[in-house]
DNA sequence: CTAGTTACTTGCATTTTACAAGTTACTAGG
DNA sequence: CCTAGTAACTTGTAAAATGCAAGTAACTAG
């Protein structure tokens, strides 16, 4: 029995913290790319790959599973014959957008070189084309 | 020669994209976690090593070098004989508290049983006696 | 029948991470 | 002086994650 003071209310992850949990679901080089993607309105595996990054297809397929296990995207067929896949943010998925833009707001104050949120949108549709 | 339009303004970074040159530097499971102890008034290594999580040494001595070549935290001797050091937040590294809070907020609302900003910062320090 | 697209999977080398043990420098106690 | 303990790391190595290339299945268009 587990005690009352000692409740286990997060199978496998590393503390109770909310930012531990958040990063052992997607405290990687990867996984906010995607979601970044999909919050700029990219839904297809082939257009994730296009984005400038270069994410590699098998870590892609990886995320995709992990982040679809975890109910942040769900995945869709939008057309039979030939079969073809759309991917969209679910609820718990565009709560991301914070983060996000809290990221993109230190990038801007912090790294020179970064790109403004139109011209981050600009280059990931123009790579996208 | 570098052309016009392709100045290589962020040297060994996979995008211009904030999101992802900020990933570049802490996209990993350990990096925020540290920041997210000198947010709540942590400052040495042992201290760091204390928390709930259980970093690696190893990995917190490589981190701690990470986050201070690129001037996100600064380290100080507060003490010699026997030396001691002190590790804190630059003011590039304290602009960092929004990415956390929005990730507190996101892993309050999304993932059961995660711990309050209050709850946190006593788990933090409790752990650090 | 050939080439092309989408959405992946598989194999393997390289890199990163995790875990344990060891090191240096110093303090405090008997 | 000897033993034990703490702080801040380093080193070694096994396990896991990542990166890269190639392959596959199902279809379309020419």
């Amino acid at each position: 029995m587990i005690s009352k003071n000692n409740i286990r209310r997060n199978a496998g992850a590393r503390s109770p913290c909310p930012v531990a949990c958040s990063l052992d679901l997607f405290g990687d080089k990867w996984s906010l790319l995607v979601v970044r993607d999909l919050l700029l309105g990219k839904t297809t595996y082939s257009e994730f790959q296009k984005s400038p990054e270069g994410i590699p297809t098998n870590i892609l397929a990886e995320r995709l599973k992990r982040l679809l296990a975890a109910g942040v995207i769900e995945k869709s067929r939008y057309q039979e014959r030939p079969v073809r896949y759309a991917y969209q943010l679910t609820s718990k998925g565009r709560d991301l957008q914070p983060v996000l833009l809290a990221m993109i707001d230190w990038g801007n104050n912090h790294v020179p070189g970064t790109l403004s949120r139109a011209e981050i949108e600009a280059m990931v549709q123009r790579a996208g084309t």
